[in-house]
RNA sequence: UGGGGCGUCGACAAGUGGUAAGUCAACGGAUUUUGAUUCCGUUUACCGCAGGUUCGAAUCCUGCCGCCCCAACCA
């Protein structure tokens, strides 16, 4: 286990952030039940893992819990091969959901008295429209839709025809139940939705017991409120629902309502992540199956061979938020190798094998090298016997005919080390007649075993080998990304999206012997070429396959100008610089220069006073009450626009416990340096939770400000000889420190310190440099 | 054109009125018997744009621009 790394600090995600509020305010008493909730119709994948990770991390974290349910109200489309896989994956990610293991369909009966209750409050109606009437009375996002002929039926009437439903007397797509809310709802979603289907369908669990079915918006809450879940998390395309979701618990008596919080779904670049196109992926045979180490299911992750600490780790390190966003793969992949690293142990195997002889090796002679399995900033010990012996095999790619500018390799005449042995020199290449290199015939120099005296002679480069008579046979399977371009989405076609080399079988290769005795789920790395582990269904003994989990990183390939394996096919979706300037400059009214006459503010500005009878009466109604000259209107406009409407909350201004005159006092208060800008939208804040006028509030919380330099110097010198290298960085030119500065100062002063004043004085000793 | 969301470095992402965190990537350099790892350092993010308020704005106000979601008896 890698754990001796101090784990990262968690972020305080928003989602964590509304947690510790509720916790504050006692919302769920301290609870936190979250819940996953997938649809036993397909694999879960490393998006499914970034949900994972968030619920039962968040239960973990919070000593709460999280449950495992599956969403299974649709009987046609779902499978208990998925229940089973599910339960596998979350396992595997090093989950555990106790004893709360539910289903959807265990709560179907509790859900059609729930919708009985709702019929007979008027709330809910039987419904005889088609898909396609339906469809086409629900209007569009800018027209209403018309209300449906069944609308306006008796609760009783509704009673007994839900029942009809829910007894199969009627066929499938007959009739429906709908929720009666409103077919001009401004969010399509509360459009009177359907709540009920019949389906005379098998379902997996419930057998035949019903010919009805719950949809997705009216199951949910109910199964969310029946098993106390406190958060319901789930992602950005819900949003809409969520006004539905709080509807049917709001109409319903008596029953437990959690909180819906939503937050973006994983996207990854490189990498398609829908249930369809996966599907399509192993339908079309692109892959060997779902568990395919090319897929980004969990299944496939794990045979690949990346570990579940990787996936949890790279959950953490992309965060939570609600910006639709694609994690560039590479993070993904940094978590992999990041992990691996302290995980493998370090073994030699050659894909690609070219015969080496070594002339001066005595015939028949092997020799047993204690290498360690360990490199030297791995705080692990170990090593294994590595036989050594005349006649090796090296990898082909580690010799050069003509080797280019920086090569550190074999080639004609040159020397290299040969891992944890000795030091060779390459006297003589054998070509076949077509000119390929056959064999290699290189002297050995003697004196050079790792660890011996001599040993510490320096050559250019150090490769990989195995000894011949010794080698394992192995078949190597090379996996990389399964697409070319970064947004397989965007693409056309997976013709063009594909990457044809994703996997590229290297039989022939051979592992040295300690591969082979490695316990079968071993990581290993195989130096200078990637992390391995043996395939778990193919691999066996005396017929090995290794899977590379991922390969290392190669600065040597990446800097050769042809050979970057990288994407050949770039689709950039830059969002940016669009044109965004160009086209707001032309559309912008220049507010600056003309002011309204009687306000003295930019037009823009009075117009929002202006178009709003209740705003232009409260800011009149101020500027009238106060006879004070040095009150501008400006002043009280700004004051009201800028921090009465918004500590308004949209609460209307005649029932605010601050009046106009009251707001008038308060900009009174400033113009008369009584407090400062700053002070004054806490006293507005005061003034409105507790009624009390501004004067009031300001000596209660002893808010006046100081402005006398006298009292203000101290403050100022004692700040500035604490941070003596800002002052020296404001002189240089770094303005932002001037801010700094001053909000030291305030800070020592209780907010009390006159900013401007205070300001001024920074500025004066900076400037006597 | 209605409603709901979202815009902070190449990619994620903190920050909620007082010096724009961190991670990945990229680029240098050191160490290295893995062209790996590790370690140091670098890249001036003027915070979608434009105004306004403020001593001070990524944070507050206004307008605009861009992207995503919603018209399944799917979830």
């Amino acid at each position: 286990m890698s754990t001796d790394r101090p784990a990262a600090p968690e972020s305080v995600h928003f989602i964590r952030a509304i947690i510790d509020q509720d916790n504050r305010s006692g919302k769920w008493g301290g609870q936190v039940v979250t819940r996953f909730p997938p649809e036993p119709n397909g694999y879960l994948h490393i998006g499914h893992a970034k949900s994972i990770c968030l619920n039962f991390g968040l239960a973990r974290e919070y000593g709460g819990r999280c449950h495992l349910r599956m969403d299974d109200t649709n009987p046609t489309k779902e499978d208990v091969e998925y229940v089973e896989s599910i339960q596998e994956d979350v396992r595997w990610l090093g989950f555990d959901w106790g004893e709360h293991f539910y289903f959807a369909s265990d709560y179907f009966g509790r859900m059609f008295s729930y919708a009985e209750e709702l019929i007979l409050k008027g709330k809910a109606y039987v419904c005889f429209q088609t898909e396609e009437e339906m469809r086409a009375t629900r209007g569009t996002v800018t027209e209403p839709g018309t209300p449906s002929p069944w609308r306006d039926t008796a609760p009783e009437d509704n009673l007994r025809l839900f029942r009809q439903m829910c007894a199969g007397e009627l066929p499938d797509g007959h009739c429906t139940l709908r929720a009666k809310i409103h077919m001009g709802h401004a969010n399509m979603k509360m459009r009177d939705l359907p709540m009920v289907r019949i389906r005379h369908a098998h379902h997996h669990r419930t057998g035949d017991r019903f010919c009805v079915y719950p949809l997705y918006d009216f199951a949910h809450c109910l199964s969310d409120s029946v098993e106390g879940i406190t958060h319901s998390i789930c992602t950005l395309e819900f949003e809409n629902n969520r006004e539905l979701y709080d509807w049917f618990l709001d109409n319903l008596d008596g029953v437990h309502h959690p909180q819906q919080i939503e937050f973006a779904r994983l996207r990854l670049s490189y990498t398609v992540m829908s249930k369809r196109k996966l599907l399509a992926l192993v339908k079309d045979g692109q892959v060997s199956g779902w568990d395919d180490p090319r897929m980004p299911t969990i299944a496939g992750l794990r045979r690949r061979g990346v570990t579940a600490e990787s996936i949890r780790e790279f959950a953490e390190r992309i965060g939570v938020a609600k910006a639709n966003s694609t994690v560039s793969v590479e993070l993904f992949e940094s978590c992999i190798r990041d992990d691996l690293n302290s995980r493998a142990p370090r073994l030699l195997a050659v894909a690609r094998p070219l015969k080496v002889t070594l002339t001066n090796w005595p015939e028949g002679q092997v020799e047993e090298l204690d290498a360690a399995l360990w490199p030297h900033d791995v705080p692990k010990e170990g090593s294994r016997a590595l036989p050594f012996s005349g006649s090796l095999f090296i990898e082909r790619d580690d010799f050069a005919l003509t080797p280019p500018k920086g090569w550190h390799r074999l080639a004609p005449g040159g020397e290299v080390r040969l891992r944890h042995a000795y030091i060779i020199r390459c006297d003589e290449v054998v070509q076949d007649d077509s000119g390929e290199v056959v064999e290699l015939r290189c002297s050995v120099d003697l004196d050079t075993r790792s660890g011996s005296a001599a040993a510490d002679r320096k050559v250019k480069g150090t490769i990989h080998w195995v000894s011949a008579a010794h080698a394992v046979p192995a078949e190597l399977r090379l996996y990389s990304r399964l697409f070319r371009v970064e947004d397989p989405d965007a693409a056309e076609s997976y013709a063009e999206a594909l990457n044809p080399d994703s996997l590229e079988i290297v039989r022939g290769a051979f592992v040295e012997p300690a591969a082979a005795t490695m316990p079968q789920d071993a990581r290993l790395q195989f130096e200078r070429q990637g992390y391995f582990w043996a395939d778990p269904k193919d691999s066996k003994p005396g017929a090995l396959v290794f899977n590379r989990i991922i390969s290392l990183k190669d600065s040597w390939a990446k800097a050769q100008p042809a050979a970057a394996p990288a994407p050949l096919l770039r689709v950039t979706t830059t969002h940016k610089d669009k044109m965004t300037g160009i086209k707001t400059m032309l559309s912008v009214g220049k507010t600056g220069s003309t002011l309204h006459p009687t306000y003295g503010v930019p037009m823009l500005v009075a117009k929002i006073v202006l178009e709003n009878q209740e705003v232009r009466d409260y800011v009149d109604g101020a500027i009238w009450s106060e006879p004070d000259p040095a009150i501008t209107p400006a002043m009280i406009v700004n004051m009201v626009v800028n921090e009465l409407l918004p500590a308004a909350k949209g609460a209307p201004l005649a029932t605010l416990s601050l009046n106009p005159a009251g707001l008038a006092a308060l900009v009174g208060l400033v113009t008369g340096g009584e407090i400062s800008t700053k002070q004054a939208k806490e006293v507005l804040a005061e003034c409105l939770r507790g009624g009390e006028s501004p004067a009031a509030v300001v000596k209660r919380l002893g808010l006046s400000q100081l402005s006398d330099d006298a009292s203000l110097k101290p403050l100022v010198d004692a700040v500035l000889a604490e941070h003596q290298d800002k002052l020296i960085e404001l002189r240089a030119g770094n303005v932002r420190l001037l801010g700094f500065l001053v909000g030291q100062v305030l800070k020592r002063s209780g907010g009390r310190a006159n900013p401007s004043r205070v300001q001024a004085l920074v500025e004066e000793a900076a400037a006597r440099a």
